[in-house]
DNA sequence: AGCGGGATTTTCT
DNA sequence: GAAAATCCCGCTT
């Protein structure tokens, strides 16, 4: 099945789906490999999505196909990175919030400095920083290099977290952030 | 361990 | 002109 394919389903199912996968990106030659642990979903039905407000110059990615990246500016200086979901035409997207390091620290370590462990990527713009994602990636094709993202079998319901999100003043009562229960790289548990 | 403020620019009103 | 899907540092307990 195309990665497409599994992603064109309801932002909710998606992000959970999302919680276990792989992302393998080529840094300067070399491979680094992560696994993704926490999500949160956004929807153009949600009134703190950026999606909320229609199709703009901005969000144009969202109402892509899925399997693509979406990379946000905000804060005046973070990059926060999402993987867009729900098919084409359909304004959503999963933001991904935490990583966990497969091998590799040293080369996400010299993205990040003076810091280690689960310091290196258990945020949202903390892991953009660590893989070297800006807005020069804003679109890019997820199947193909030099970021691709590797589905796997999803995790069971006992195996993941629902909770609210994080950093938001509408909708806070909406439950749709998920990590992987117990992993250290989860940059906030209930 | 927890709280508070500053950084800094894109985006939409 | 204001708010923003955040992070880091310094100060207090």
């Amino acid at each position: 099945m195309s990665l497409k394919a599994e992603l064109d389903c309801a932002v909710d199912d998606a992000a959970q789906r999302l919680l276990g996968c792989v992302l393998e990106r080529e840094i300067d030659g070399t491979a680094v490999r992560v696994k993704i642990v926490e999500t949160e979903a956004y929807d153009q039905t949600d009134a703190v999505s950026h999606s909320y407000k229609g199709r703009t110059p901005r969000t144009d990615v969202m109402f892509g196909p899925s399997g693509h990246l979406y990379v946000y500016f905000t804060y005046g200086m973070h990059y926060c990175c999402n993987v867009t979901v729900g098919g084409s035409g359909h304004g959503a997207a999963v933001l991904i919030r935490a990583v966990e390091p497969l091998g590799s620290e040293t080369t996400l370590a010299s993205r990040r400095a003076g810091k280690a462990g689960v310091e290196l990527t258990n945020g949202p713009a903390k892991l953009c920083q660590a893989l070297g994602i800006t807005k020069a990636m804003n679109g890019h094709d997820l199947a193909t290099s030099p970021l691709v993202l590797v589905m796997r079998p999803r995790l069971s319901k006992k195996e993941i977290v629902t909770t609210t999100r994080v950093g938001i003043t509408r909708a806070k009562d909406v439950p749709w952030r998920f990590y992987i229960k117990h992993n250290p790289y989860v940059s906030r548990s209930v």
